[in-house]
DNA sequence: TCCCATAGTTCGGAAATTCGGAACTATCGG
DNA sequence: CCGATAGTTCCGAATTTCCGAACTATGGGA
């Protein structure tokens, strides 16, 4: 089971990000491990906002976002250690991610009257 | 049937941006009607590359874009003229469309196997 | 070595979403 | 009023998402 999948760089396709950063659960999660310098253990995100999410949909986002390119999974020991691949992506699609973690920062900022807490801010 | 709901821009949310440019139809669609001056009627897009779209969900694919906040619809006569909501959009949040935009130009250019003429490159 | 605890994945059925054909509605030009 | 064109709505099939329960993998003792 080690050998988790993960796109190479240049088969990430722009599709596959938006659809993952189009729900905002995973839009908080992959915004925590961007910037917790980008590692952190697996479901120390066990919730979002004041939201439990329930750990196999919590295992189902990580793969969404692994598997669009977003994050780098491995195992070490029991736990996971995922990193940002942000640098490669942006890279590759520049100002893209940054672009969207702003716009969900606004989003919080702007006082809509929806789950505040949903989205981190300014990555990067 | 005239009063075709529309977003205020305050009420935009970037999920629902993401969400609806996630499709590549739909960003096709919607960098079309961006480049052509912002007006055009609506099924003059009724294929997006050779893949031909059935108008029930072409008119869905339109009533996703509008309710996202990124075009804006009515009637003239017997037809839809749609204009993009780009400038607006692009005042709350900055960077974010004509990243996506970009971000699917590289991907056509880049030579991905699969259809091609999905979306339509450099906006703005 | 065996057993337990922890971290995550897989399975499977319910709920929600998307797709698209067929029927319907609106508007214009005779 | 009639026909043609442009879109929308309806609805059943196919797909995707959600999440609880069972399962797997790894490390730490006893």
């Amino acid at each position: 089971m080690r050998p988790l999948f993960h796109p190479a760089i240049e088969d990430v396709r722009p599709e596959a990000i938006l659809h993952a950063l189009s729900d905002p659960r995973r839009a908080a999660i992959f915004a925590r491990i961007t910037k917790a310098g980008c590692v952190e253990a697996c479901s120390a995100v066990s919730s979002v906002g004041d939201q439990v999410i329930p750990k196999s949909s919590l295992s189902s986002h990580f793969k969404v976002l692994r598997e669009a390119g977003l994050i780098r999974c491995e195992r070490h020991g029991v736990e996971m250690r995922n990193h940002s691949r942000c640098a490669e992506v942006e890279a590759r699609f520049p100002g893209l991610l940054s672009a969207i973690m702003n716009a969900y920062a606004v989003r919080t900022a702007g006082g809509d009257r929806q789950d505040e807490a949903a989205a981190q801010p300014e990555m990067r």
